[in-house]
DNA sequence: TGTATTTAAGACAAAAGAGTCTTAAATATT
DNA sequence: AATATTTAAGACTCTTTTGTCTTAAATACA
């Protein structure tokens, strides 16, 4: 997969967390259910994204987590990165320690070219569009049907 | 990762069989050592690509692996999917089983799109293109520098 | 026939990813 | 102050992937 399931989760959350009024504070319980994800697994993988700066926390009651910055201004690789790391933007598809223009593997031009089409979709995504589109579509956020952009 | 640990291996494997002239019985030893892969390792994954056609075997003394058909007749997509099924080229990459045309997830339509110039890139490149740009060239292989491509 | 060489098959172990659970710390409310 | 709510932190388990090892089967050759 292009992407773990940890980063995959994130995202859906910071999705839905963009789909709300910024500045309110809302539950990782909430979300949890929402998009169907286990509670502790999704708390630790919001953890990544607080302590990344890419979302903010609150703790005790009517706290939760928001998104730092509107999110207009969070791509969707920012999400990737601070999840799973820069591997999948740098490393050579036959990993080779190393691979680069100076000592290339027989794949290194072609993957650079689709390297570049994942980084320039995953660079140009940003939430607030990802959230429009859904919100406007009614696109599926979760497995269960009960997620609603309201 | 885009393409598993093993398929790696897989492919540049074929892609020293590749350089190799056609007919001829390579040694998995022999392969593993030049490509610095696990001898065990590397014996499990081309069995699974000879179980699917892609390559043939022989036991015995100057027993080894050879491609089934010429090199410039297998494209790199039939090695990933031979080991690591068809998910990429399917998978929805918010993981929503059923993400689709009909009841699609916010990042259907951009990942269609980066999907696609993956696929197509695998499609389009074959062993044979791949091993003689590795040889005119001499493009790296393997992590350490013990492999020639003659 | 016997032996060495090689792939086949499958058990086993180690590492990484995914997921669960418990306790601690912070905060709001009563 | 006491209690309920919520995130933080970390131990723990389960699953998948990766990697190792042993034994069996096929083949060539002396």
């Amino acid at each position: 997969m292009l992407i773990s399931k940890s980063c995959v989760y994130g995202l859906r959350a910071s999705l839905f967390l963009a789909s709300k009024k910024n500045g309110e504070y809302i539950s990782i319980r909430d979300m949890s259910e929402k998009l169907g994800i286990s509670f502790h697994f999704l708390t630790k993988i919001l953890q990544q994204l607080t302590a990344y700066g890419l979302m903010e926390s609150y703790k005790g009651p009517n706290g939760g987590v928001r998104l730092s910055k509107p999110a207009g201004d969070i791509k969707f690789i920012e999400i990737v990165v601070a999840i799973d790391g820069d591997d999948l933007l740098n490393e050579c598809v036959l990993n080779l320690p190393g691979c680069g223009s100076d000592t290339p593997c027989p794949l290194h031009e072609s993957w650079s070219k689709t390297r570049e089409s994942i980084k320039a979709m995953l660079e140009n995504t940003s939430l607030e569009y990802l959230a429009k589109e859904g919100k406007n579509k009614n696109l599926r956020l979760s497995e269960v049907g009960n997620f609603d952009w309201e």
